[in-house]
DNA sequence: TCCAGATGAATGAACGCTCATTCATAGTTT
DNA sequence: AAACTATGAATGAGCGTTCATTCATCTGGA
């Protein structure tokens, strides 16, 4: 169901350009990209091989387009509810808690997104540099106001922290990806949130800094 | 320098096999699994295309050699220091270190056991099921082992913690790599550890599960 | 309403290039 | 000279991309 994204119709020419880069994200997801054919990819959006470099230049270009694609779309979502938020830990819940739950919906997606776009240092510096350097950006927004608030420790690194915060989810999301009985992603949102905000060692035992 | 690692003498035939395989790490590394050419490796190493066949079964074998080599090092290693040590937090901070600096040593091997061989999900689940599925089952070890003495809290689930953990070590170097001017991996350690340990929310805000 | 002509989106067979792999030959050791 | 090891040019399958052709739709004159 491509359905009701930002509840507006779509013209013929991107209904169909999104049929493509859906049935771009089954392909690369079930074959990998580099073994994943344009033709595969034509026969699975029902168009013909040449129909492809209508709408896209190229191999690339296709997967990079299913990349910006969806992280636009979830980047716009995460901006409107943070405005709604004040409390940070709040936002770090729903920022998380969206994360889940965007992945958890399509594993085709999430397998692209985790996976496939990691191929080359050169393209995943691309895509740093791009929709997930914004995405990193607002973590990183979000763990700099509470340590500011007092709500978050002052006393560990900002990048470092929003470093794990991420590691942490998107592993996850990985582990999801290999189980074989995958279940619901978005229940891990609770016990996840509560490890990185205490940690792992009970507070009576916390001291300086260790190592 | 491929070096003094058991202490042992090599057969030729066992130092033509060591060439072979860190020529593909570089090559790999730099070009990236598929668009990595045997001919390339083979120049690498100073051998002759039909060599490589003499010892290995292909390209996707002489890949999984690479990352089985790799690993299995770095496990017997592990195990070794392992034995040393009581505390599991002590455990746990020189597993962080040794993976820290392992890769940090080697940014080719790094950059070959990060992102080269997570291509497909059938060889993730490969992998995960060979000695990467040892290493995340020590570290789950150690996660148990500090829960039923006390050290580490009992109230995070086990394999959540194992997973986090490791996520936040494998996000670090993943950014290590695509940093353009990367400084020394195992810098990171002590902070690292101390937000895993503490978490980024202060003591006194702690309360039940969140969400 | 009907038709001739114009338009350009869609098609898919064919092209051309890139490698992984092979194997006939050459070299080296025992 | 036999047995083993190494060589690297040749092979051929696979696949991204192109482009000559088809076809559905639109236009406007009668």
């Amino acid at each position: 169901m491509p359905g009701s994204d930002s509840a507006r119709k779509l013209t013929p020419r991107e209904f169909k350009r999104m049929k493509i880069l859906r049935a771009a994200i089954e392909v690369f997801a079930r074959d990998g990209y580099f073994s994943a054919r344009m033709t595969d990819i034509a026969k699975a959006a029902d168009v013909a091989d040449g129909t492809l470099y209508l709408y896209f230049d190229g191999k690339e270009h296709l997967l990079l387009s299913v990349f910006d694609d969806a992280l636009e779309r979830f980047i716009d979502q995460l901006k409107r509810e943070m405005k709604r938020l004040d409390d940070p830990l709040d936002k770090l819940k729903v920022m998380v808690r969206l994360h889940l739950e965007a992945l958890g919906r399509d594993r085709a997606l999430a397998h692209v997104l985790q996976i496939e776009t990691r191929h080359s240092r050169k393209f995943m510096q691309l895509l740093s540099r791009g929709k997930l350097g914004e995405y990193l950006s607002l973590l990183n927004d979000i763990v700099k106001e509470g340590q500011d608030s007092g709500d978050f420790r002052g006393d560990v690194n900002t990048g470092l922290a929003t470093n794990v915060i991420f590691g942490a989810v998107d592993e996850l999301v990985n582990r999801w990806l290999l189980a074989d009985e995958p279940g619901d992603l978005s229940q891990y949102q609770g016990p996840l949130l509560k490890m990185l905000c205490q940690g792992i060692v009970p507070c009576e035992f916390h001291e300086g800094a260790p190592g």
